[in-house]
RNA sequence: GGAGAGGUGGGUGAGUGGCUGAAACCAACAGUUUGCUAAACUGUCGUACGGGAAACUGUACCGGGGGUUCGAAUCCCCCCCUCUCCGCCA
């Protein structure tokens, strides 16, 4: 969420950076200041009311100390009425406060001022293309048709297992899961992340302070006897590890990177680009998170946005990458690049990775701070990356990589499969 | 799931109604001393929200929420969590 003082001392330009998100905030943005004031009153009216209770509660004391008794009880009197008045002051701070907290929730946080405005993403702005190893002409099936054809991918008996979205992996199409795992981990440990296996369920105060609460309700599997939500990414546990927590400045940045199945409802996706792995409910993914002082975060961005490259291209594939427009981006980010594949079976790009600046927007619902060298506290900028998605990875891998008689592993992968063909 | 014990500052841990935002020790940080390291000594050492140009100051917070009381870390109720034992179990 926005920090308040800066909704209070810029709402002008806070406005206008909403409106790159095609967000209309003037009324939310009027009752927050509103309510705000509110807020402010009243806790400092009670304030002054709690001093003068402490002060009374204080000199009773004393009195009975010294029994002198009917002085004492005197006094009480008069605090009866302070008590009456604090109750009706702490009724209105509490609805002020909650109000203000539950309207503060609902505003996006501010696109940076390089996002390009736009409705959708025909409005993204390409600014990295390496397409020389798209193919110019050949014939490429589809990768669910390859999928079949090497029986790797068995999306029937996903369907029967559990439903659509939950595709079978076997045999090498299994393996090639679980090299594509351990070389983007590897390839993530190179570059200094360190590694962690964060819980696939996550409490609702932890969904709320990466933002997927209240903005994604409904997109999350939630188990309701237990009050837990499946992750729909692994940046919603590994972030949470810095909930409410004030980190040394010595600690910054923080680099983690996680394996995690992702879980995701997909509700109201369906017919539309779900065909194979393009679109499924349970997915891998390999997350790289970081926690910056804020001067430092935009160039981590462009630092994650260089490594997730060079995974691309470690495995030989084709992609550009986008900046997204205001309209594209999602509710918490300052600043998202999209990574996308080309996929030569089916002749359009595929989002495989998104890099994302989201300043102080988590921590501010995080309460994620770091005490700088002089001992002053100051929130933390947090940063995800998808390092990568595996779904559309392996698409596109199948995809490009047919040859006659079979898949031809890329070079990199072929440790990691110990197989070199998909025959 | 059943029974019991317990949750206090970064850690250990004292504190059963007012003088306690909280002893002491450890850790951490700054400095002094020493030829270096170590040690010793001195000092600093919670967070949030208000007020103030600042020095500073008000309020709240001892797992969370509610209650009793003039006054709650301390008493009462509910919830959560941790530990021990039993049960179940990869």
């Amino acid at each position: 969420m926005l920090q308040l003082s800066i909704i209070r001392e810029k709402t002008a330009e806070v406005l206008e950076r909403l409106k790159l998100k095609n967000y209309d905030g003037a009324q939310i943005i009027s009752d927050i200041l509103r309510l705000d004031d509110t807020r402010r009153e009243s806790q400092k009216a009670l304030d002054d009311l709690q001093a003068q209770s402490n002060i009374l509660a204080k000199e009773i004391g004393i009195l009975f100390k010294q029994g002198k008794a009917d002085e004492a009880n005197a006094l009480k009197e008069k605090t009866a009425d302070l008590k009456s008045r604090a109750k009706e002051l702490d009724e209105k701070l509490e609805s002020a406060r909650k109000e203000l907290e539950d309207l503060l929730v609902r505003v996006p946080n501010l696109p940076h001022q390089s996002v390009p405005p736009g409705k959708t993403a025909e409005d993204n702005e390409v600014v990295l293309l390496e397409d020389a190893l798209i193919p110019s002409s050949g014939d490429y099936l589809p990768h669910w048709e390859l999928a079949a054809k090497y029986d790797i991918i068995d999306f029937a008996t996903g369907t029967r297992i559990t439903g659509a979205g939950f595709p079978l992996y076997k045999g090498k199409g299994a393996r090639l899961q679980r090299a594509l795992i351990n070389f983007f981990l590897d390839q993530a440990l190179a570059a200094g992340y360190t590694e962690v296996q964060p819980p696939y369920m996550v409490n609702a105060a932890s969904a709320f302070a990466t933002g997927q609460l209240p903005d994604k309700d409904g997109q999350m599997y939630y188990a309701q006897v237990d009050e837990l939500y499946l992750i729909p990414t692994a940046e919603v546990p590994v972030t949470n590890i810095y909930r409410d927590s004030i980190l040394k400045a010595r600690d910054l940045p923080v680099k983690n990177v996680a394996y995690s199945a992702c879980f995701r409802r997909e509700a109201g996706s369906y017919g539309k680009d779900v065909r194979g792995l393009n679109r499924l409910h349970q997915f891998d993914k390999v997350e790289i998170v970081q926690v910056t002082r804020p001067e430092n975060s935009y160039q981590t961005l462009e630092e994650m946005r260089d490594y997730v490259a060079g995974l691309l291209r470690k495995l030989e594939l084709p992609f550009r990458i986008v900046k997204l427009c205001g309209g594209d981006m999602s509710f918490t980010s300052a600043l998202t690049y999209d990574f996308e594949v080309w996929s030569a079976g089916q002749k359009r790009w595929l989002e495989v990775s998104s890099v994302s600046n989201f300043e102080a927007f988590q921590s501010n619902r995080l309460k994620l701070r770091y005490k700088d060298e002089a001992g002053k506290i100051h929130t933390a900028h947090t940063l995800n990356g998808s390092a990568l998605a595996l779904p559309r990875i392996v698409a596109a891998l199948l995809e490009l990589n047919q040859v006659n008689d079979g898949i031809s592993i890329p070079t990199i992968l072929r440790p990691y499969c110990s197989f070199k063909i998909i025959n």
